[in-house]
DNA sequence: CAGGGTACCGACCGGACGGTAGAAACGGTG
DNA sequence: CACCGTTTCTACCGTCCGGTCGGTACCCTG
């Protein structure tokens, strides 16, 4: 503590060296679960694309669904995190709907390899991680169910039942891992605009009855 | 052709009861890759599910991948089906987005597991079965893009790109795979009429502006 | 510069898994 | 009932893969 004058790095609690070599194996997973899927992907193909041999990963990560189960960390805690701050700014339901869909999507470019490894294989993670994977997911999911009934309460949305739109609302965004391009025309912030105005005006050309 | 005269099955082209097996293992495949997931079943698993040996099952499907492929056949012919007779008798194109999904939603009930491997495998399947799986589902997904764009031709619908919209409406059911149990509350059907209503009518309170 | 944690590696293990070989039983047909 | 394609089985193969063992090099701290 005293002895520290001019530290640039004031805590460093793990070695710097090793979170980044933390973020690199995932950084690698990802892209190689994107490219060949989870399962076709070994341990060793990691190691390769990393530029280590097979055991230095069992340094960083006891099994490989760990690293399936941090790929989710990364990306749920940035949701996360995004939408709390929202909540705090008191955004309106509709906007918050609106950036709910366009954080989804702007994923689907900065993560792919995350969400659609997580998305396919979620399921197969041992009980324990996939508990509390599934926790933090219904969280977030919880934050849009309570996005949606505000806007109700708020006389800005009609009556919905918010557990099954928002299932429906994240469908349309999450389904985009399926099909997003990298390289396409259209950005994710593009593709949010255009589903969220068809979420809350929808497709029927004249209003209906209010 | 002469011969038979009482035949109740006129044509039974390959033997009936060869056609049963094949149906049974890939029920018990369906059931076991949505239970365990496709990498996690094992050929073992399925062959003792239908109650024979190993080497039986490769008497059936050349390979593991092929079994995929054809639980893809199994539920794009139906839905295919479906969709073409609503062609052919002219429905709405509202009530065709409906249908659809409806289509789309009742699977979740009736081929669960063939879906959810689908989705979470067709990606790895080899070249020349991913490419014929891709051309029918596409082949579906032009379907629904023509019912969108005859809808705003016709004026009920808003001027909206078939092609963003269609991916949006196939997003919020075919995610339905993740969540939709089939024990639950309530029917696909309606859960079709929700979804539907929702991207028909938005979820805005006050009708937007014409 | 001694010591101890951190990072890394070569070699290896046990087992599971997709798929095959080769032959026996079965069953419909002439 | 002889024949031949179909269906099924036992036994087996080669490979790959997640994970471990035991040790060495490195580097920071005292």
């Amino acid at each position: 503590m005293s002895s520290e004058s001019v530290a640039p790095t004031p805590e460093p609690r793990k070695s710097d060296a090793a979170e980044r070599r933390r973020a690199e194996i995932l950084e690698q997973s990802a892209r190689l679960f994107d490219r060949s899927g989870y399962n076709k992907t070994s341990m060793n193909d990691i190691a390769e694309a990393v530029g280590v041999r097979k055991p230095t990963l069992y340094h960083y990560f006891d099994t490989k669904d760990e690293i399936l189960y941090w790929l989710h960390e990364e990306f749920i805690n940035t949701l996360l995190t995004q939408q709390e701050a929202r909540i705090a700014e008191r955004v309106p339901a509709d906007l918050m709907v609106f950036e709910i869909m366009a954080d989804i999507l702007a994923l689907m470019q900065t993560h792919k390899g995350h969400v659609r490894t997580y998305f396919e294989n979620h399921r197969e993670l041992p009980e324990r991680h996939r508990t509390t994977s599934h926790e933090k997911r219904d969280r977030y999911r919880r934050m849009l169910e309570d996005a949606i009934a505000q806007g109700t309460k708020e006389g800005t949305f009609r009556h919905v039942d918010p557990g099954l739109t928002a299932l429906a609302i994240f469908g349309m965004v999450n389904w985009a891992y399926q099909w997003y391009e990298i390289d396409g025309t259209r950005s994710p912030r593009d593709i949010a605009t255009v589903f969220a105005d068809l979420v809350l005006n929808g497709l029927t050309a004249s209003p209906p009855r209010a």
